[in-house]
DNA sequence: ACTTATATGTTAACATCATTAACATATAAA
DNA sequence: TTTATATGTTAATGATGTTAACATATAAGT
């Protein structure tokens, strides 16, 4: 008699949890509702991830690796430097925007160790090489010298911490788009706005 | 016979809250272990307070208002504007290198919903406004133009979002401060950094 | 084909958590 | 002194993550 779910449980519970994360994040899921869900007992999860952080790992990884993708078409998208850089905090604020729980999950304290989840730590490591490549890349020189190495690099953690700050900010309501204007280039604004000109 | 802690138990129960939130951060705050450390029993601070999350809610108003004076405190030592967002994005910063624990409750998931805590919203709001009124100051001119008036409050959230980002990648450990710099230079260099400027 | 090992499943239990109900007593007010 | 309020307790409820002990289906080895 074949009772058994074969293969396909650890991907049924995996789909679970995204539809609930999706629906409600990360403080709806539940390990005994996703073993409900699927209809199996609550102990059976544990045969097939490593625990609650586990399963958490496996979505975590799958939303980088959607959010690498993601960041690497855009780049590949524009060749001119500047237009890579905006094109691409555009698209880093707009996969929050769009997936606001799987952002959450990726950067915020639900997210498993990344020491504890060598596959974790590496799907990270990818989608922030993507972003630093990306934006360092024009600079990339063989002639350069180190500080101009380092104010290459200094781009990009701006360019990112910009690009994550207004993401943050957006998804958390604490920032509200105005209605009138396109949220796009709203964000565009707040990118590429200039603290060190002169006001006024 | 007076077995009872009279008026300090809410104090009490709110200074282990505040060491348990330094030291291990929202996660192993809970309520019983609240109790156990006042030595009291784990009913009790539901007379103190509307339960966990209010125990949350009001260590967040203290954390929100420390982070509003230590702003208001660094804006009124700076006459000059660009000057004065700098340091305030410096300090922005600052805070939450200091206290990580505070800065993840107040703008993390675990804060309690504003709109349920009105004492809350109050001190969110006051901490935003001390930080828009700083950022804005210089530009709040009677004859300003509507799209100044626009430009300048953009200002205003674009030095917000970066002070932000810098803030959340850092204590998120995603950056790691240069060893061989000032933290505070390099904080600095991140927040003025200006990405329409042509590179190299 | 028979035996064995591994993968997958189950039920039951444990410890912890937030929260509430029912009850008790200390302090303050009338 | 009586009463009301504030503060405390114990016990219970229902949820959670996790593990142990046990059962069976599939795969592998001989």
């Amino acid at each position: 008699m074949s009772n058994y779910h074969h293969g396909d449980v650890r991907n049924t519970l995996l789909q679970q949890a995204e539809t609930i994360l999706h629906q409600e994040g990360p403080g709806g899921l539940t390990l005994r509702r996703l073993a409900r869900l699927t209809g199996i007992s609550e102990a059976a999860p544990y045969r097939h991830f490593d625990g609650k952080d586990g399963i958490l790992a496996a979505v975590a990884i799958a939303a980088f690796d959607r959010f690498a993708d993601r960041l690497q078409q855009v780049a590949s998208q524009h060749a001119d430097h500047r237009d890579r850089v905006m094109a691409l905090g555009a698209a880093y604020v707009g996969f929050a925007l769009d997936h606001p729980q799987h952002f959450r999950l990726i950067f915020g304290r639900e997210r498993p160790p990344l020491d504890q989840y060598p596959d974790l730590r590496e799907a990270a490591d990818n989608a922030f090489d993507v972003l630093q490549r990306a934006v360092t890349a024009i600079d990339r020189r063989a002639d350069m010298t180190l500080t101009e190495a380092a104010t290459a690099y200094n781009r990009a953690l701006a360019a990112w911490s910009r690009a994550h700050g207004i993401a943050t900010l957006l998804i958390d309501g604490m920032i509200v788009p105005p209605a009138d204007q396109d949220i796009e280039a709203f964000i565009l604004g707040l990118l590429s706005e200039d603290l060190t000109a002169p006001s006024a």
